[in-house]
DNA sequence: TGCCTAAATGTTAACGTTCACATATGGTGC
DNA sequence: GCACCATATGTGAACGTTAACATTTAGGCA
């Protein structure tokens, strides 16, 4: 299986019988080439189906068109959502994605996916950097190239720039709609606080409690599934129920509905419950899930615009985005 | 901002004492370096923070150890999941991926595309295909290197590698699964039948039907969301219900389980409900949806095992994966 | 005509690796 | 001491592109 050799800009150059640099010229667009010329060297490189190989032109021009992104690879809505939008941000931008994910993100792991991704000569570099344990490793790198963490600005160190969504806001929000609705008992259960989107809504949770002056209650931990959502739920039941439930995301709150659901207990009639995500399906939930919506399509723009501006030489920025109430049937006044 | 080059082979050897290609072979590990010469250059390269630069490698070598994969970019489950788990495979391969998302697979989108990729000297691509157009449009690419295709076999050209979920079987084993409850009547709700998946699990559904001698039931389409999902429900209960319905996804079955509830018809004592996908959160469901789960990360084991065996001259081949029952509480013995 | 200018094209040298080959260096056996 | 070999290192030429500069060509105007 002799793998020949791909034409190159050479071949091409011969067969329409000029050099390789008006070659050269014709791909790059550069004004001053005949149409005839151009014709003839077009057809040539349909003819041999030549390909220009970026390889060589990045070696030469030190540009590679192509961002790194690091996630830590969960299958989880927020990270896998934000990866989305971000491919599709950068592609708008001409821009290519290489993409790298981390299981463990230990620093060591982290390091050796950054000296990879650098290796690549990648313009930018994407973090997404949902739990501690990736931010810690972040301290201690030194890069060559910009670097935008989706992550809280407060967690990073200054000279990063960050692209966030508000998740302190994002606990705010849910008790206010809460206690607007008249309810003073809002439990929080929370996500693992290994996550800062977790800590974040906790923290939000917390301080709006305090500031609207509503009963204490007792948080509650768990992980980021419906199952445990479910068994969390079963325990509350069994301990007493609050008037109001804050879920950290949508799918505790679709375990903790049906642990109600299984008591006997209807929502909202006898509890209200508010999730966190607007994952597709909350809209179908028995009852439709009221939630709160995070913009992930223009967070992947905004991650994008801030590393080009970053490339082309401006500050380290810090964009925080706002998250929006999505009212449904799950909440309601109080009994 | 004068960017100042980075160091390359030539600074750390010029430190180090050495030539650029001793510097070359502690690099690649190459047996025949005394200890302490290498010690020098490691520190040397320590010193200068120098990193290997990947494209002018890739300019000799021909290899860039990336693999291109085109998704047709949708925030859809099975896509998405795909993506995840053939990541995740490749980088146990020891392979970085080259990402791309095509809105409207367009087959001169999907030119344009490929045509970045292979310019980018990609060892392999995967193409995630689930719509008809994306077929269509490879059909006509001749491509340098190997592809491997997410999709039937039977809907690709025979010089192309497949692996796939199989649907078909997909739609026999729900049917199946109802049947042996003692179902005569199995609706089915499509998705979109310009998607590969959706035909295939509806082929399924119809033959299995025949062939155990159900009684027909005209077939309703949708789309793969809940909130159609809901309407479609709203339909079937004004239409008159069956007492089994097979959903192409969790989604759809989501969104019919909200209108029999709210029709006041109990899943499953009234009627059983089965979907396809096992989507996070479906054993939470009310009641718990007994679906048809798929192996993706298995699949994406397989997909970069079949594009590796490729890109290392092995023949065309064409894996099918089985999908497997996962039975919870949405189905039931008929009234 | 002859000169000047702009447009069109060509020539040469990078870019940072690896490959193929050439050259030291040090030890072994006679 | 010398030929011989393996091990260790160095040299020069690719790889395919773009950048910088050089050259040719054509057209306008005195």
């Amino acid at each position: 299986m002799a793998r020949t050799r791909p034409p190159g800009m050479n071949d091409v150059a011969r067969l329409a019988g000029v050099s390789h640099q008006t070659v050269s010229r014709v791909l790059n667009d550069h004004p001053s080439v005949r149409p005839q010329t151009r014709d003839r060297v077009m057809e040539a490189i349909a003819e041999l189906g030549y390909r220009r190989n970026l390889a060589a032109r990045a070696l030469v021009t030190r540009r590679t068109a192509t961002i790194g992104v690091i996630t830590s690879g969960s299958a989880l809505f927020g990270p896998q959502r934000a990866f989305v939008a971000i491919e599709e941000a950068a592609r708008e931008a001409g821009y290519i994605l290489a993409a790298a994910t981390v299981k463990r993100p230990t620093p060591l792991a982290m390091n050796t996916l950054l000296d990879h991704l650098l290796s690549q000569n990648v313009e930018g570099i994407v973090i997404i950097a949902p739990q501690r344990e990736v931010i810690e490793a972040l301290k201690s790198f030194e890069c060559s190239v910009p670097v935008v963490v989706l992550a809280d600005a407060q967690e990073m160190p200054a000279h990063i720039s960050t692209v966030s969504l508000d998740q302190v806001e994002t606990g705010r929000l849910a008790v206010r709609h809460l206690a607007e609705l008249g309810h003073r008992e809002i439990a929080h259960i929370s996500g693992p606080l290994d996550w800062t989107d977790a800590r974040g809504r906790l923290e939000g949770w917390r301080s709006e409690c305090e500031a609207l002056g509503l009963n204490p209650v007792p948080l509650i931990q768990s992980d980021w599934s419906s199952e445990r959502g479910y068994e969390v739920g079963c325990d509350l039941v069994r301990a007493g129920v609050p008037t109001a439930i804050f879920a950290a995301n949508d799918m505790i709150a679709l375990g903790v509905m049906r642990a109600l659901y299984e008591a006997g207990l209807r929502v909202p009639h006898d509890v209200s419950v508010i999730g966190v995500d607007d994952v597709p399906g909350a809209s179908q939930f028995i009852p439709p899930l009221t939630t709160i919506h995070h913009q992930f399509a223009r967070m992947g723009r905004q991650i994008i615009a801030t590393l080009l501006a970053a490339i082309n030489g401006a500050d380290v920025s810090n964009v925080v985005l706002a998250p929006e109430l999505v009212v449904r049937r799950s909440t309601a006044e109080p009994r």
